[in-house]
DNA sequence: GCACAGGTAGATT
DNA sequence: AATCTACCTGTG
């Protein structure tokens, strides 16, 4: 009991201070090596978790600890590879598998990265080169698609305390003592007003029409990832708040369709500087994407949205 | 005080 | 069809 009111005070006052949560570690199992670890430099490995892919990543001492359905890992990066833990009593086998499907194994990122045109793109190739074995995360299309409707003029940091607020509030309790983001009928249930007390602002309307929606529409968002890529596209974007950028990040990131190109501030900076594509807007943009970085433009996107924020290219 | 932040939808030109 | 503008909230 004692225990519990501490972390329940520990956490209240992250949460104020919008820092990562922190969790008792004998709730942990003990370290243990991913044999099937992708290969990941530090950089890429960092990016790829913490980069504004997946926004229930905090990084904790020496490891990171994520969040998605209703998994709680922790990875950590050392000489000998990577290695996992999560709450004790978790069936390894099913982290395994788990961990397979949300970094996409079974997709060759070295051999897609390879098929972009980083020969005769000396940007495209500083960005690769400086996060090797980056990599684009398959996550549960829900989740995606609730992330990315939180997103819009938001600063990553800002989103991922919305989710662990959506999260605490209205999802369920995981057995180290985290919560699930919440589903759709959860969040239809909650309501706009308690969306809105998680600071979602004139989000909380378009996500509570779309929980709606999909709660009374279960099988839905399964349906649509059957589609083709731009038929799947259309879909979603008939979804009340989102648009092309939401759908393409939503196709890229919870659906695996590497094609997709979503445009942000960001992206259209880079691409604009870069490029030499001054005055172009997003749809001519999207034509450029597609012709000079081919099927798995998205890929190539998120190489250079990662090395722009770390500075590399397109600098002013 | 004010501009800006991983956008979208509806109005106006 | 292209270009505004409102919409919440936090940060600098």
């Amino acid at each position: 009991m004692a225990l519990h009111d501490q972390g329940c005070q520990r956490r209240s006052a992250r949460q104020k201070a919008e820092l990562p949560l922190e969790h008792v570690d004998l709730a942990f199992s003990d370290w243990q090596l991913w044999a099937d670890a992708p290969h990941f430099s530090r950089t890429a490995f960092a990016e790829t978790l913490d980069g504004g892919q997946a926004f229930r990543w905090n990084r904790i001492k020496n490891c990171f600890e994520g969040r998605w359905a209703k998994n709680t890992v922790r990875l950590r990066q050392d000489n000998s590879g990577i290695l996992w833990c999560a709450p004790t009593g978790d069936n390894p086998e099913a982290v395994g598998s788990a961990l397979a499907q949300y970094f996409a194994l079974d997709t060759d990122f070295a051999g897609q990265t390879d098929a972009l045109p980083w020969r005769s793109d000396p940007v495209l190739k500083t960005a690769i080169e400086a996060f090797p074995g980056l990599r684009i995360l398959r996550q549960p299309l829900g989740e995606t698609l609730f992330g990315f409707l939180c997103s819009s003029t938001k600063q990553i940091p800002q989103i991922k305390a919305i989710c662990e607020a959506v999260a605490i509030d209205m999802g369920d309790p995981l057995p180290d003592g985290s919560h699930a983001l919440p589903s759709w009928a959860q969040i239809a249930a909650a309501g706009e007003t308690r969306l809105r007390e998680a600071k979602l602002g004139y989000r909380a309307r378009y996500i509570n029409q779309t929980a709606v929606f999909l709660s009374q529409n279960p099988g839905w968002l399964d349906e649509t990832e059957a589609l083709p890529t731009s038929e799947a596209r259309q879909r979603l974007i008939s979804l009340p708040g989102v648009g092309r950028k939401i759908a393409d990040c939503v196709l890229l990131f919870g659906m695996g369709r590497l094609e997709a190109f979503p445009i942000d501030t960001w992206v259209q900076k880079i691409l604009v500087r870069a490029y030499g594509l001054e005055g172009w807007k997003s749809d001519p943009l999207l034509d450029f994407a597609r012709v000079h970085f081919g099927p798995s433009a998205g890929l190539a996107q998120q190489y250079l949205f990662a090395a722009a924020r770390a500075g590399l290219i397109a600098k002013k």
